[in-house]
DNA sequence: CGCGAAAGTTGTGCACTGCACAACGAGGTT
DNA sequence: AACCTCGTTGTGCAGTGCACAACTTTCGCG
């Protein structure tokens, strides 16, 4: 640090970069997400070497030397041809593993199934991620159904039934990073202030489930019920969702017990108390 | 593990760590790898920290400070709890969107329903990843069938006929790769030798489609046929299977057009010339 | 067909990062 | 309460990887 005579370039008090960050570990990760994130389309969704570096204000030798390992791992794979860059089967691979471990999901499987029977909409299990929820099994009426696309997608907290639900027993410090995140409306319902959503939590506490009265998209109902886990921690939410003519206000009353008993019996799947 | 003839013996004593070679992020790599490998059961799948360093030969410092920003990028997760880890749902949002950009897999779903209805056997779409083939899609008789498990999986290329479907079009040097992997006896019948898989290759050009004749498993038969996009590259194969009792030697015969028809049609929504 | 531009790849100095070691704090067990 | 194990944090020093630039390759265009 302090040399001698030949002073160093004292740039005391500057920027402390913070040591043992893995700068270089974060730089790939970033890496990684662009692409993750701009490869929306199929085929024609390239990325060359220098759109990455352009579009990550890094450098070129950076990226390709970043993306040297992620391709190695198969996180990343590059196009024979062309050289872009696009993500590769270690992804799926990862996804699928996070998948496995979720015993939730097979917890929740049948129940889900016998949900949708009983109620006729489509049934969605979700899991914290704050301050989104994100979605990990999906049962709809029709048969047929591939593997739903909605599956490991995101969506914000507050304006969701099985956000609320989970937001309702969770610490408190979840629901201050979930308000800091913003509350902007997207429909003409969405709760968009602090308070207003507060309440609403205290409201979902004492019945036992959250409503999703057109907050997030204007046709839809969304009723939703917290899974716990043996420590009485939440660890997903159990819901149903469908058109407004499907689900009236009146029913939201007959379904709402109906979903909060459902997402208890996981609930106890999972080796929570009660 | 499967170093062949990797490293020249020219290289002796003079350690030459390589630079540029990106180590820390290829150590977080194997981190995350091992975490994916080593969490197969659900909830009682524990990883600690110790255990981590322990098992990747790190210090524990080490693993600390990588898996930080891993779990920033959600890839990993920590038990609030016990600390341990496990896989993040952004491994799941990274399966997905490598999903997303596969629109072989949209492509193909349409005439994979179909087969399925023709034929009555599970037909499976898989893409090359040499020496392997990795399943992305999954369709079954059965009804009411969950998100297929084996999707994201791995399967090698010399005893499935996928993935003999698929070699018997790519390039001269991935059918070194695959040699070179190895090619060990799954059942009685597998094909064990270069030469043999070799002939079988040719075979299977001049017929269009790739029989798998109890050589994986002992009771299932299995026909694929290879899927190209616009460059006439191979991207893919589509199979049905099921077992010997279901379709029998003379059927192979019947069904293996009916499969060649259907991955040309495929290949053609795929911007094949034929 | 050859020329120019743009993209990808490789070499290198130097600052900074991150590895290992060890000390420290926090729970849990006897 | 003492002990033990696990997770976290401080620090010297070696080695890494960032930026820049030279080089190679590929492609477009007259």
């Amino acid at each position: 640090m302090t040399s001698t005579a030949a002073d160093t370039p004292a740039d005391r008090g500057a920027e402390r970069p913070e040591r043992n960050q893995s700068a270089s570990l974060r730089r790939a990760l970033a890496v990684l997400e662009h692409v993750r994130d701009h490869v929306r389309d199929h085929a024609g969704a390239d990325l060359s070497l220098t759109a990455l570096a352009d579009g990550l204000g890094m450098s070129k030798s950076t990226v390709l030397r970043l993306a040297a390992p992620l391709v190695d791992a198969q996180l990343l794979a590059r196009d024979r041809d062309s050289g872009h860059y696009r993500l590769g089967p270690g992804a799926l691979r990862l996804g699928q593993a996070y998948l496995a471990t979720l015993d939730l999901r097979t917890a929740a499987s049948e129940e889900a199934h016998q949900l949708m029977r009983e109620v006729g909409g489509t049934v969605h299990l979700c899991v914290p991620d704050a301050p989104y929820v994100v979605y990990v099994d999906k049962v709809e009426n029709e048969t047929a159904v591939r593997m739903a696309s909605r599956i490991g997608s995101r969506a914000p907290m507050y304006c969701t039934a099985v956000g609320k639900a989970m937001l309702a027993w969770m610490p408190e410090d979840v629901l201050g990073a979930v308000v800091a995140a913003g509350l902007p409306a997207i429909t003409t319902r969405t709760l968009t202030s602090a308070n207003a959503l507060r309440a609403e939590l205290t409201r979902i506490r004492t019945r036992g489930y959250a409503v999703d009265d057109r907050e997030n998209e204007p046709e839809v109902r969304c009723i939703a019920a917290p899974v716990f886990d043996h420590n009485h921690t939440v660890i997903g939410a159990i819901s149903v969702s469908a058109l407004t003519s499907r689900i009236t206000a009146a029913r939201v009353r007959d379904l709402g017990p109906t979903v909060a008993a459902t997402a208890t019996r996981v609930s106890r799947t999972m080796g929570a108390a009660r």
